[in-house]
DNA sequence: AACTATTTATAAGA
DNA sequence: TTCTTATAAATAGTT
C-alpha cells in the first residue's frame, strides 16, 4: 500500500507483524472513532493481537453495544440457566492449571494466615508456582529496563551530538522520554459480569 | 479528506451522512478484515447506524470474540489497567490474597512471554506482590514442617518408652503418622466454558 | 520511533 | 446507489 502494495496474508515476519499489528490496528480504531462521529454511529470494536492480548474501542461503551447487538439478535435461546453467577465464576479458570486455581483461591479465602491449612505438597507447589512467576517477572523487568536503558542511551547520544538545539528549536517534544506508551485506554472495563448479570433477561 | 479536507464531527445533512456512513462502513469492514489476516488477530467490530441497523463483521464469529471479550476483561482488566482501587489498597492484607489470586491467575493464563506487554510499574508492582506471597508460603511450609517434626519426636520418644506394645495391641491406628490429612479436590468444574458456548447462541 | 514514496480511502460531484 | 476523480490519509519499507 506504499513503499509498494502487499499481499493480504499473514505477515511471516513476527517483528514486521508485530509493527504492522500496532500501526494498523491504530489507524482502524481512528477510522472507527470518524464513523462514529461523522454518522452517529454505536460502535464497539474488539481486537485481539496474536498473542492475546486485548484491544478494544467503543463509541459508548463496549458493554453497551454487546448488549444491544444480543437484543437484535432474534436467536436467542430462552433457556434459563439458573446462578449464572456461580457458572461464570467458575468460567474463569476454564482450561487451565485447575490445582493453582484451587490452591489460590484457597489463598484468597484463608487471607494468609490461615495457609497453615494447607498441606505440605500444596505449600510446596505453591511456592514453586510463586518462585517461578516471580523469577518471570523479573526477567520480564530486567528486558524492560534494559530496553529503556538503550532508548535512553540513544537519546543521551543524540543530545550530544548535537541535537540540543535543534530540541530547543522544536520545543520540547521529543518521545523517546516517555515511559508508558502502550496502553490501549478503555476506561469502563469491568463490563462483562455486568453485562451478563443485565445483559439477558431470559424469562 | 479528499476533494475537501472534512472536520471529523457528526454531518449534519442526513443524505450526507448516509452516503459516507456506507461508505466508511465498508472502508472499515476492509480494514479490520485486512488486519485480521494480515496479523492473525482475532476480531469482532459492531456498528449501528444511527437509524439502529446492524452491521457486523468478524474474522471468526461474534459470539466468540464476545466470550473471550467477557473471559479475559474479567480476568485481566486488573492488572493490565490497573486500576486506582487496586493502587490505593494494593498494601493491605485484605486485599493481598485477592491480588494474588488475581496475579497467579493472570500468569497462569499469559505464561511469561506476554509479561513484555506489561510496563515497569506493572511488573514492579507484580514483582512485589509475588516476593510477598513466596515469602509467606515459605513461612507457613516452615511451620508446618517444624510441627511435623515435633510430631515424629513425640512418637520417637513415645515408642521408645515402650508404646510400642499399646499400639499392637489396638492395631494400627496411629494417627500422627498421617501427613496428608485434608485435601478439598473437587475434580468437575469446567462446566462454564460449555455453557457459554451453548448458552448465547445470537447470529 | 521517524520518514516518505506510494497505495488506499474517500468527499464532492455527476 | 454507483462511478469518477482530485485529494487527504494510511501505511510498507527503510533508516
Amino acid at each position: 500500500m506504499t513503499r509498494q502494495k502487499i499481499q493480504i496474508k499473514k505477515i511471516d515476519s513476527i517483528t514486521a507483524r508485530q509493527v504492522t499489528f500496532s500501526k494498523r490496528r491504530r489507524g482502524l480504531f481512528k477510522k472507527a472513532s470518524e464513523l462514529s462521529t461523522l454518522c452517529d454511529a454505536e460502535i464497539a470494536l474488539i481486537v485481539f493481537s496474536a498473542t492475546g492480548k486485548l484491544f478494544e474501542y467503543s463509541s459508548s461503551s463496549v458493554k453497551q453495544v454487546i448488549e444491544r447487538h444480543i437484543l437484535q439478535s432474534k436467536n436467542l435461546h430462552k433457556i434459563v440457566q439458573p446462578s449464572l453467577e456461580l457458572q461464570l465464576d467458575s468460567a474463569t479458570d476454564n482450561n487451565l492449571s485447575k490445582e493453582i486455581y484451587e490452591k489460590t483461591r484457597e489463598l484468597r479465602q484463608l487471607r494468609g494466615e490461615e495457609l497453615q491449612e494447607l498441606n505440605i505438597e500444596e505449600l510446596q507447589r505453591l511456592e514453586e508456582l510463586l518462585a517461578r512467576a516471580l523469577t518471570s517477572v523479573r526477567e520480564a523487568k530486567e528486558i524492560e529496563l534494559m530496553e529503556q536503558n538503550q532508548r535512553l542511551r540513544n537519546q543521551v547520544i543524540g543530545l550530544s551530538v548535537g541535537q540540543t538545539r535543534r530540541l530547543l528549536e522544536q520545543g520540547q517534544s521529543s518521545d523517546s522520554t516517555m515511559i508508558n506508551s502502550n496502553s490501549s485506554a478503555d476506561p469502563d472495563q469491568d463490563t462483562s459480569f455486568t453485562f451478563l448479570k443485565l445483559g439477558f433477561s431470559f424469562s
